[in-house]
DNA sequence: GTAGGGTTAG
């Protein structure tokens, strides 16, 4: 092969190191998306005489430089890239390397004037990196950079697409015109490079409906087997898009996943089972379980855990509260010497947090050395929902005084903070510097908390004038928080204009209905009562069971409401009788209004005693050491009576209950919980 | 030039 037919022969990479399906390449060898002049003919003997290895990207960057190839090509290994690209004054060149430091748009313009009058502009290499810097400075002028390139490459167009995917949001429309010019073009065919940059800008709203026309474009243009990223972008698409079952068929078809798409999957079932309700419904936690499933199959497969696997598999633990589990995810990183980065670090804080084990997430967030404010709202939201409102206030300071900008979330949960321990006044200030410190516009979530934290304290009435002058429509959770709030202050007026808005929103969800029937219980109006217990029964409308969890030797048990299926239920049922003795011995009455219907006295008791969360505790009692504090998770929440029995329990079997409810946490001790009965 | 990762009101 004469060298003066080269124009440039780079990108070698090991076919080794080339993992997966490799449509990459055209008769073994390829081709970058770029028809190289050198020609596939060239290219094969160019593998031949490095040894057999395989050429799995060319690309013309500019001429003369095929001679330091040449020199290197009897040792075939990444030092020959690395050494081209260190002798190759295009890669180094002094002007690109200025151009990585521009900042500012000006300067950007200077190098660029430069490029141009040097050739440099000329090349595939330079012009991508100018795309790259001048993307992140003034997309405008990237786009004006792209065209006036007169042929531009496949790969520039790929170039242009992942960074307007990957720093502008609010850019999807601009890449989805650039890809259809790339459609339209004559020559050109998108690749495997093109695709994932735009299924990641599909993941979200409004782009869910352009994923699956995306899709039968990737069967068009690259057919199987499917390149890796390519696969891994589509599961995450789907899952995104709550179509979690159309991920796992496309995992399935891949014989042998590598690590990106494993996360993929493992990314897919954990991030499903957490959006959504908020609460532990059936179906969430088992996408979560799955999630541990495929964990270990995936140990059982030649693929390691990497950090990302195991963010993914802390991720699943928080939402089934699966503590042991969690636990040991975190010595799995200690023994393999993954790294404690700030993506492990925040998912452990996290897991420890909403798995009942503050004092840990505080310990590892203090251990944490690059802390950002995701960080930070994962332990804020940890302690409000402990109800340590002053703790998770002096870190929102403590984050503020770090240079650190709080987003959303963290303005989020700080009102949760401040919500749950009755702090009107500070959340009140906090609300409003969100606009006024920050010039950020409050967002319906904001406008909830509020409500929430005005509500909660008794001034209804504010909280109802939020609701009526905020700037959008309020939401289901919104409402209910007002009728939350109204069935505790025992505000029927509003609590039946929250109802009406609520049950527009969401007809078929049975605890709206409870609540509303409770706020008439509690007034003993069970005319009104009955009424809503006709409204659920003619829409078919049936009451979701409670249900609690609690972890004994490493095994979680599950107690549904007057639960007749586990093992130990004679026992269990022992000795809760057991427990009503001694709670009347100490002059419990049970607190009977908040039953649904209107059954007899004797009934309602006994459906109280039957909650899940006492069958749980109950056999917590008997079958864990009496040391150990009793960790319960329970779908909805604590009602009254359960809350004033679990205080006495706590007491009288000198236990500690945490139990983490539909919204927050109770550390039941000595009598007392730490909701201060604020909830 | 491409993929997969953490926090989110009630």
């Amino acid at each position: 092969m004469n060298s003066a037919h080269h124009e440039g022969v780079y990108y070698i990479k090991k076919a080794k190191d080339f993992r997966g399906p490799t449509n990459r390449a055209d008769n073994g060898v390829l081709v970058g998306g770029l028809w190289s002049p050198v020609g596939p003919i060239e290219c094969i003997s160019l593998s031949k005489a490095l040894g057999g290895t395989t050429i799995v990207a060319v690309e013309t960057v500019v001429g003369s430089f095929a001679l330091p190839l040449y020199d290197h090509i009897n040792d075939a290994s990444d030092q020959i890239f690395g050494s081209m690209k260190s002798q190759n004054p295009i890669f180094d060149h002094p002007t690109l390397q200025l151009l990585e430091k521009c900042q500012t748009l000006d300067t950007l313009k200077q190098v660029h004037a430069h490029m141009l009058t040097t050739g440099l502009a000329l090349h595939t290499f330079p012009l991508s990196k100018l795309l790259l810097v001048s993307s992140t400075l003034a997309v405008s002028y990237s786009l004006s950079v792209f065209n006036q390139i007169r042929n531009p490459t496949i790969f520039l167009f790929n170039t242009l697409i992942s960074s307007l995917t990957s720093n502008h949001n609010h850019l999807t429309h601009i890449a989805f015109s650039i890809y259809n010019r790339v459609l339209s073009h004559k020559t050109l065919r998108p690749n495997c490079f093109t695709f994932p940059s735009l299924f990641k800008a599909c993941g979200s709203d409004p782009w869910f409906h352009h994923g699956p026309a995306l899709h039968t474009h990737v069967l068009k243009f690259l057919g199987p087997p499917y390149d890796h990223f390519v696969q891994a972008s589509l599961i995450n698409f789907y899952a995104k898009c709550g179509k979690v079952s159309v991920s796992r068929y496309l995992f399935n078809q891949i014989a042998e996943p590598d690590l990106a798409t494993w996360n993929s999957i493992l990314a897919a079932y954990a991030h499903s089972s957490c959006s959504g309700s908020g609460s532990i419904s059936g179906w969430a936690a088992s996408l979560s379980l799955e999630a541990l499933w495929l964990f270990t199959e995936m140990q059982n497969s030649s693929i390691r855990p990497n950090e990302v696997s195991i963010v993914a598999l802390v991720s699943a633990c928080t939402n089934l509260g699966a503590l042991s589990q969690g636990t040991w995810a975190h010595t799995y990183v200690l023994r393999n010497n993954l790294k404690l980065n700030r993506f492990v670090g925040t998912a452990l804080i996290d897991m420890y947090a909403k798995c009942g084990c503050l004092d840990l997430a505080c310990q590892l967030f203090d251990q944490l050395h690059a802390r950002d404010t995701l960080c930070y709202n994962a332990i804020i939201g940890g302690l409000a929902i402990h109800g340590y409102g002053r703790r998770a206030l002096d870190l929102y300071e403590k984050m503020k005084l770090e240079g650190l900008a709080p987003d959303d979330v963290t303005f989020m949960v700080t009102l949760c903070a401040c919500s749950h321990v009755g702090l009107v006044e500070k959340g009140c200030r906090v609300f409003e510097s969100i606009k006024e410190v920050y010039g950020m516009e409050p967002k319906l979530e904001h406008y909830g908390c509020l409500v929430d934290l005005l509500g909660r304290a008794g001034r209804l009435k504010d909280a109802e004038e939020r609701v009526r002058t905020m700037p959008m429509k309020p939401n289901a959770i919104l409402w209910r928080s007002l009728l939350g709030a109204a069935k505790v202050h025992g505000n029927l007026e509003i609590g039946e204009v929250a109802l009406k808005n609520l049950i527009k929103l969401e007809p078929e969800t049975s605890g709206n209905y409870v609540l509303l029937s409770n706020i008439y219980a509690s007034v003993d109006r069970w005319d009104d009562v009955n009424r809503v217990r006709k409204l659920m029964k003619d829409q078919g409308i049936v009451k979701v069971p409670g249900s609690s969890l609690v972890e004994i030797g490493g095994a979680m048990h599950e107690f549904l409401m007057g639960d007749k299926t586990h093992p130990h239920l004679k026992e269990v049922y022992l000795k809760l009788e057991e427990m009503n003795k001694r709670l009347s011995e100490y002059g419990h009455k049970p607190r009977t209004r908040e039953v649904l219907f209107d059954i007899e006295e004797e009934e309602k008791e006994d459906a109280l005693s039957y909650h899940s969360e006492r069958l749980a505790i109950a056999f917590a009692l008997i079958a864990s050491h009496s040391s150990a504090p009793i960790r319960i998770i329970k779908n909805l929440r604590v009602c009254h009576d359960c809350h004033v029995s679990t205080k006495l329990i706590s007491s009288i079997y000198e236990r500690e209950i945490i139990v983490r409810d539909r919204h927050r946490f109770h550390h039941f001790k000595d009598g007392t919980c730490s909701c201060s009965d604020y909830w």
